[in-house]
DNA sequence: TTTGAGAATTAGGTTGGTCTAAAAATAATT
DNA sequence: AATTATTTTTAGACCAACCTAATTCTCAAA
């Protein structure tokens, strides 16, 4: 069965919020991610429901099928494979690949997409560090690491905290760290571990080492 | 101003049929590259001259402008780029790119373009050996020579003929030879210069030095 | 347990691109 | 020149994807 362009355009915001299926989405989630209205999508969740690719119940809510998690994969691949190739081959910055890699990966082509892989060296990984996935929909999630196990000019992504007392987690807001920034380590002091970081290319920051072992990073 | 895809694909179709502006195209010819009915052809023709890519009078017929043929050529660039992508660098057969090719050109990136253009060296023909515009649209026509002059495994296309008579063309006909063939030279005989080529990878077609000298092959 | 507030859905309309069937314009033939 | 044939355009409909406005549903608070 073939999706258009939004179908599969809705299917990989709904497989995103509902964080692969765990989650609970609603409409209003859908609509803002969408930038359409709740209307719209309302629409759309019935067709997507009578493709089965959801199971949907009016105003109770929606459940990804196992159908719809593999199309959505498969979306998801071609896009990150796509800013693979935009940053690996063509040299654009790892900011700007979005938008383009969003209409690249609508061409319908397994074959195409067979070749790019080998052509790309069946990357694991795309320039944001998030997993691609194989042509079964298959991730494999990368390895993570506490920060104040890397070295000097190493980057990642901080994805999660050991630590998450509220004070811990108001200690890195103060700071300007957060889940999801953008590191790359700057400097390491031997004599007693602690590390100097660059948030989002923009901010410095220094911590004890202690603070960085419960910070986990997953590397890129 | 933007073009939507379907506008793109009937503004391409229409510089190919008029050769570039040159000869005049019918609705009903339209229609049956686009694949589409004569009834859809009026009412794109409609929008396309509101667009004033085309200049259109009713039941006279069309002009593309000059804004048209920019458009028209833009996509004919992307089109081609992409081809010598897919072959070159994903290892597409010449005869396997054309249905993707026909996807990717809607992709609306110039940095893209710009940067596929480098990334494939700047390429000035297609895999087909036909000519890649530049970005201001202009074509760069491949050197013609005549076949007699073609070695030995050196391959290229039929585009024009330098005897024109009724005659010379019914004798290419009954061969297998016609405008557009792709043709490879197999042998070559030293002695009268007669010359053995291979058409479209199935037929051989021998023939006098005095036939091939009236054959006008580009290269590729 | 009734009642609002807020979320979600339906109703009805718009736009782009297509279609079929009918009408109009042009071209061809007698 | 008149009639017929062909091409082209219009009229009216449909589908996908969106919208606004109105309605319906759910759930929490009074």
């Amino acid at each position: 069965m073939e999706l258009t362009v939004a179908e599969e355009n809705y299917l990989k915001a709904i497989y995103h919020l509902s964080d692969g299926g765990k989650k609970s989405v609603s409409t209003n989630d859908i609509a803002s991610e969408m930038k359409t209205k709740p209307a719209s999508v309302s629409d759309m969740l019935r067709k997507l429901g009578e493709k089965e690719v959801i199971e949907y119940r009016k105003y109770y809510g929606l459940q990804i099928t196992d159908s719809g998690k593999r199309y959505a994969l498969q979306t998801i691949r071609k896009h990150r494979l796509w800013e693979v190739f935009l940053v690996d081959k063509l040299n654009f910055a790892w900011d700007e690949v979005h938008e383009v890699a969003e209409q690249l990966e609508h061409i319908q082509s397994p074959l195409l997409i067979q070749r790019l892989d080998a052509f790309l060296n069946y990357p694991k990984f795309d320039p944001h560090g998030d997993p691609i996935p194989d042509e079964f929909g298959d991730v494999r999630s990368r390895p993570r690491v506490q920060l104040n196990e890397m070295e000097i000019n190493q980057t990642g992504q901080i994805v999660a905290v050991e630590d998450s007392s509220a004070a811990f987690l108001r200690y890195l807001d103060k700071v300007g760290a957060y889940i999801g920034a953008r590191i790359k380590v700057l400097d390491k002091v031997e004599f007693d571990g602690s590390i100097e970081i660059l948030v989002d290319q923009k901010k410095t920051i220094f911590m004890s080492k202690d603070v960085a072992s419960n910070i986990l990073i997953i590397q890129s």
